[in-house]
DNA sequence: TATGAATGAGCCTTCATTCAT
DNA sequence: AATGAATGAAGGCTCATTCAT
């Protein structure tokens, strides 16, 4: 027996959490929800994690991890880095609108992040690793094409994300308005916009 | 004149409301949270507000209104439409940088929306006024000035709007990595990217 | 101007609550829905009555008097004694078994009266009366037939009109068990088997 | 014998609603007035029964049971019907008359079921079982005795208990009125004229 | 006379948490 | 490692009552 009962158990509470948060709410969510999603009893939910806070964050711990993971799987590698920006750009924007359980859940409880510092730090450096992740993809990629983008490299990945991000919030207060299609299109027009080729070094 | 003070009171319970939500979010607030915050009993919210649910969507219509009105300010009237439209983001910009009570409910309820749907309809509706608002001022002008957008003018605002919320997101939770002028400079490339200068007829 | 304003009003109040007391029952009714129906304000109420209870004596005073009236218009005239009986307890049984709003509410209030010490004397009362009432209208007819009751001219009302408001609960619970007819049947058999023709005196 | 507490726990919370109820009626009684009788916290009840209806409804269930059981064993075996039948009678109105809390409980949810789709079936079938107990009961011993009763059999138990629920109901509402001799004098006049002999055959 | 406004106590219910088993 | 039982603090809501107008 590699995983003790007891691991298991503690994995299972948190997808079942994942699954109840992201159908209801956080504010809708009650551990007796989730304990029933389980399959267990409201006990056992405390007996691995001591508290309602403890297991939100671990559920937003495992939620920001899956978006993370697939987010670095959309970064392919690509013969140009143009065609390879816009495929990524494609996937990422996929991965959210796609209303993945965890992109609900990173969603809703970034929200809720607002009000709880517990919270806060870690949606804080889910942004940041994103935007780490963003960066040491397009990087080298942009420097080897010669391309050079019109706003700091630091800033960048932040806009993109945010685009990204803002967008979902629309098409998950109406899903009707914002077609996949044209949302990549234009994603992909802003991205062109932002670079230019440098001039060559003499 | 007589029981104007009616409406006064619903007015000020709005606005405590609009605080209170603010300060801890929906999740979090309970009517007597409000009520302590209007100075009021708990009967006289329910006397005004038939529900919890019925007081959310007025301040949710409140706070739209407010940001709605903020953002109609926004749009200069300038000289240029490049200069109006630079100076036009930054002010939106603000609105929802600035942290305003309405800008944070907005944005909680937003989030809330996913989840409720009486709350969903109407930012649906938010969204389609701010992306209208935004069309309206700008299609002209750009018309004037011989520019042409390079993705749909039905998309364009949406786009925008996306990324100011997506921003602003990020900025709420962690308010240290983006700094205003760097927000607004990479905006502003942006959207110089969106346009290009129409070739001039005959 | 005979009547003032007042009591048109009170009455009205009256009349309004025995109406919803008679749909919702003391348990479901409140005063804003009897002022509701009445067409008046909360306040109105207050006005005229000071306190609920004090409201739902006098409702209770005056579905009694109803009750009784209708009792009393019950007792018919008539040639024989036993047809007079037989006419009377038909009509009773229908003043009961017709579900007016009235009888209703004093079935209601029966049940309150229970726990309620103030209005407890009230049915008394009711009871007291109907049982004079009936022995009056029975005594002289009996007496002048020469017939006797196996039981005590005090006990007899009082069985009659425990007879007739048990039916009423059952029938009430449930409607479709009790006919009319068959109970009006029944009733008269047991009247009959209640009296003896005296021996004739001399 | 695991968790048999939990049904201890729940049956003492029916017990103790019975006796709240009986003293106060339903429309006076709160959870926390039953909590409070059985010893436990307004959350032990709630866990032990969802919603104060589903107690009421199990309180009603209980109530009728223990009524019924009592008269059950009111139904003396008795050399001569005519005997037994008194006896019965006499046991029949003390189980009521004694204002046990069953009793009291039955008769005040009956009045409330006029207004409660939910009680309404549940009483019905009391009555229904009531009726057809005695109907068991007395329909033998009847035929043995060559004795035919003067209105139909289905019928006359639902006059019995209507009388005795009718007459129970006036002795709540003014104890000192009808003394229970008297009363059972009255019924078992009533009774014994229900009935004749029917003629031998051959 | 009558109204709209406001209060405050109380009600049913939910829920995170604790604990004996 | 897990369960069922129980707690107690809120939470949203109802309602009789009071009061200024």
């Amino acid at each position: 027996m590699r995983y003790k009962k007891s691991e298991i158990s503690a994995a299972q509470i948190v997808q079942a959490a994942t699954r109840v948060l992201a159908r209801q709410g956080y504010a809708r969510t009650s551990l007796m929800d989730i304990a029933k999603e389980a399959g267990m009893s409201k006990g056992a939910v405390h007996y691995h994690f001591p508290t309602k806070e403890a297991l939100i964050q671990e559920v937003l711990a495992h939620a920001t991890n899956v978006v993370q993971e697939r987010t670095l799987a959309a970064w392919a590698e690509d013969a140009t880095p143009f065609v390879g920006l816009r495929r990524s750009l494609e996937t990422l924007w996929e991965v959210r609108a796609s209303r993945s359980d965890e992109a609900l859940v990173v969603a809703d409880l970034l929200a809720q992040s607002l009000y709880d510092d517990a919270l806060r730090p870690q949606l804080a450096a889910f942004y940041a690793t994103a935007a780490h992740q963003m960066r040491d993809h397009l990087a080298p990629q942009l420097e080897a094409a010669g391309i050079q983008p019109k706003i700091p490299m630091e800033v960048l990945p932040r806009i993109v994300i945010g685009l990204l991000d803002g967008l979902v919030m629309q098409a998950f207060a109406d899903p009707d308005v914002l077609e996949p299609e044209d949302v990549v299109a234009a994603i992909e027009t802003l991205a062109l916009g932002l670079f230019e080729v440098a001039p060559k070094k003499g």
